[in-house]
RNA sequence: GGCCCCAUCGUCUAGCGGUUAGGACGCGGCCCUUUCACGGCUGAAACACGGGUUCGAUUCCCGUUGGGGUCACCA
């Protein structure tokens, strides 16, 4: 854009419009967007596309600003409302009818629908065929309802320097002459985007590859206009698993989805996000820091990458290793909540602090680590599932006999992961039994499955008192199976 | 259909004329081990096809095929 470069600083914008979630995609554009601008120092701004009365919502609104607070992209300065932009927007569509790049179309819709059933009949390309373009001002029908068109050149070509596309060159022939003012007076998408953009002082317009074709028809209000073209950079879009396009049918999902249905952090959200579509080398953990330092334009592929739920789960349980315990304790505890129907006491927050370095390791997703934590939260009588119910025979039940005698004998201030461990080992030897066979019996008996954190921890984090009360139910409880 | 974009393991990608085509997820095996995970080691797995250019193509060019996007008084 500027032929000094570096001087000009960077300015890029989100600019969604409110008709829907967040989708992941939208979030990804945004993260691009938001990321070249801190990379280059510059400002990352945010519009609400809501020119479209009937089908923008403030939930909408809500669900979007919220999605991009939690990934951490929320804008530089207050978000820019584009319909209340209407006025500026008109007020160039007049300016460019005055300077003679636009004019006054006065075909119904009627006709135009017309006109493009006969295209598609002959097979030819729909365009508006320009049948006002060059009419005289006496042949506009009295108090005729009109739209008001861009003059758009028919001869040459325009080319624009794509910063992910490269080279990319349309005939102008191609190009028919789009609508900028609806006949309600209202201005049109196309002719929005651009004045916003400039009057925003936007440089990179970074967004989805869906808007590709319309970058050239927009560059021609540019070019009418006189004003600084921006430099593009149209992203790929993200497909769905099956290849095509994500879409709600393919679960495309909103942020908020994957922080409350899903559990995900928003740092692995984030970084998932940016290696789809973007690599470094060999880097998969790249916290935000780091992908400030490294994003750039240059590194975004060109072909649409596929959504992978099982990359981004692997990813989570990184970041869900590396988080702070007690955050994840509070971003349990909702969960725990909604199982057992009780509130969450501080102490319960607190046990459940202490356990989550035992549980973490072996969930990928909040859900699943609210799932691990559930024997630490459940009422007597325990419940049991299939495999512990078989685990637990007659065998097996007088193993855990011993250990409930055993145990018994340590006394509160005894019960410690190491003593607890010592014990345990103890028994096992003078039964002459390896660990497994006792530990299993145990596990099913104090968590009601056969999987859980180590025994130890177990036995340690349920406390002397809920652990021998949970032995002792065993062989009542076993009779109603 | 017109126009535009794309094409390396199943998926995300590294590669930017000469590599045993690398990594990650997922999958298999082994190790660790009280279960499940985590972690470590390891295995299978890719240059869509056809022409060129070149001493030499995954890499450059053209075509084919395949995929995607877009063609509104929606955004």
């Amino acid at each position: 854009m500027s032929a000094t470069g570096e001087t000009a600083s960077v300015v890029t914008r989100f600019a969604p419009s409110p008709t829907g979630f967040l989708h992941i995609g939208g979030a990804r554009t945004a993260l691009f967007n938001w990321l070249f601008a801190r990379h280059h120092g510059g400002k990352y701004l945010l519009r609400i596309e809501d020119t479209d009365r009937a089908r923008s919502t403030d939930a909408a609104i809500d669900a979007i600003l919220d999605g991009l607070d939690w990934l951490g992209l929320g804008s530089d300065e207050p978000p820019v409302f584009q319909f209340s932009r209407a006025t500026r927007h008109s007020e160039v569509a007049y300016q460019m009818l005055e300077s003679g790049h636009a004019y006054r179309c006065y075909a119904t819709s009627a006709e135009l629908t017309e006109l493009r059933e006969q295209q598609r009949a002959a097979k030819q390309p729909m365009r508006y065929d320009g049948r006002w373009r060059d009419r005289a001002a006496g042949d506009a029908p009295a108090d005729a309802p009109f739209v008001v068109r861009l003059k758009a050149s028919q001869t040459g070509e325009t080319v624009i320097e794509d910063a992910v596309q490269g080279r990319v060159v349309v005939q102008n022939a191609e190009l028919d002459d789009m609508v900028l003012l609806r006949s309600d007076g209202t201005p049109t998408y196309m002719l929005a985007v651009v004045v916003d953009d400039n009057d925003m002082g936007v440089t990179h317009v970074i967004r989805g590859d869906d808007h590709l074709n319309n970058a050239f028809r927009q560059l021609g209000i540019v070019k009418a206009m006189g004003w600084a073209e921006p430099v593009y950079a149209h992203i790929p879009l993200i497909h769905g698993a099956d290849g095509a396009k994500l879409s709600k049918r393919h679960g495309a999902l909103g942020v908020d989805a994957y922080r409350d249905e899903l559990g995900m952090l928003p740092e692995a959200v984030g970084n998932y996000l940016l290696r789809l579509g973007w690599g470094h080398g060999d880097e998969e953990i790249i916290t935000r820091d780091r992908a400030v330092e490294l994003f750039d334009l240059a590194g975004v592929g060109r072909s649409p990458s596929r959504f992978d739920i099982k990359k981004l789960e692997n990813i989570n349980g990184h970041y869900l290793r590396e988080a702070d315990d007690a955050r994840l304790a509070s971003l349990v505890a909702p969960r725990i909540e909604a199982q057992t129907g009780v509130t969450c006491t501080d102490s319960q927050l607190s046990l459940l602090t202490q356990a989550m370095q035992s549980l973490k390791p072996r969930a990928k997703t909040i859900d699943e680590i609210a799932d691990g934590a559930q024997f630490l939260f459940a009422r007597r009588p325990l419940a049991f599932d299939d495999k512990a119910k078989t685990l637990l025979d007659a065998a097996a039940q007088t193993v855990v006999q011993h250990a409930l005698m055993a145990l018994g004998e340590l006394g509160g201030d005894e019960w410690t992961v190491e003593t607890l461990e010592a014990k345990i080992r103890a028994v096992a030897e003078a039964a002459d039994m390896g660990l497994g066979k006792i530990a299993q019996p145990l596990r099913a008996a104090l968590t009601g499955r056969t999987t859980s954190p180590g025994i130890f921890d177990v036995l340690f984090l349920l406390g002397r008192e809920e652990t021998l009360n949970r032995l002792s139910d065993i062989p009542a409880i076993s009779l109603a199976w």
